[in-house]
DNA sequence: AATATATATTGACACACATCGATGAATGAT
DNA sequence: ATCATTCATCGATGTGTGTCAATATATATT
């Protein structure tokens, strides 16, 4: 069974998981930026705050990027991360119809 | 490590399965009941319309159930289950704090 | 070139979960 | 009492997932 997830549950899981909520939280948080600019919060900024390894934070960066909730963008060795303020307001559209 | 899930991860987990959120919506097509009224949607009608078998469709209304996002109601050998709308309005007025 | 830093990838592990067939329990019908 | 129906539970199975340590890759600094 090798069927590709639609998107909505991708999205759905990806903010299933309450490490990646509070990813996003914190992307709030601290996030308000655009990206571009270099006030952009990168993978280590998050290990830092979360109780999390390394590469659990880039599994889960990586869930929330594939999925289109945030963006990244590589910068010298940092990649900056932000909230894809669009994406995450057609979720909740979606979720409005679909529930 | 046997940490019961916290009631928004459990909602979002439920409905981040797509064989849920298709239960969801054919009861909102169909089950326009409320309990007590002998119009409500048994599990039988969940399994004729869906391609899963017995034990998935009674396993999925219990998540469902337990969830809080369906309520349930036994009526002879039949149980009738509706759509918990407020439930589903706070998860939504929830998601929407908290992405 | 050598070193340090930020992130990705790999491999492994434990656990959760979706699914099914078989069986059991409860209830209604004959 | 017997049988049929509706649903739950059990056991098994395959698949997915969160997590980490170890390692690799990319880039900046010295």
């Amino acid at each position: 069974m090798k069927t590709t997830k639609d998107p909505l549950t991708a999205q759905m899981g990806a903010v299933a998981d309450p490490a990646r909520r509070r990813i996003l939280a914190f992307l709030k948080e601290k996030g308000c930026c655009s990206l571009g600019r270099k006030t952009g919060l990168c993978a280590c900024d998050v290990e830092e705050r979360m109780q999390l390894s390394q590469p659990t934070i880039s599994h889960h960066m990586q869930v929330l990027t594939r999925a289109g909730l945030v963006q990244a963008e590589k910068h010298g060795r940092w990649r900056w991360y932000r909230r894809n303020e669009e994406a995450l307001r057609r979720l909740l559209n979606a979720l409005k119809d679909s529930l």
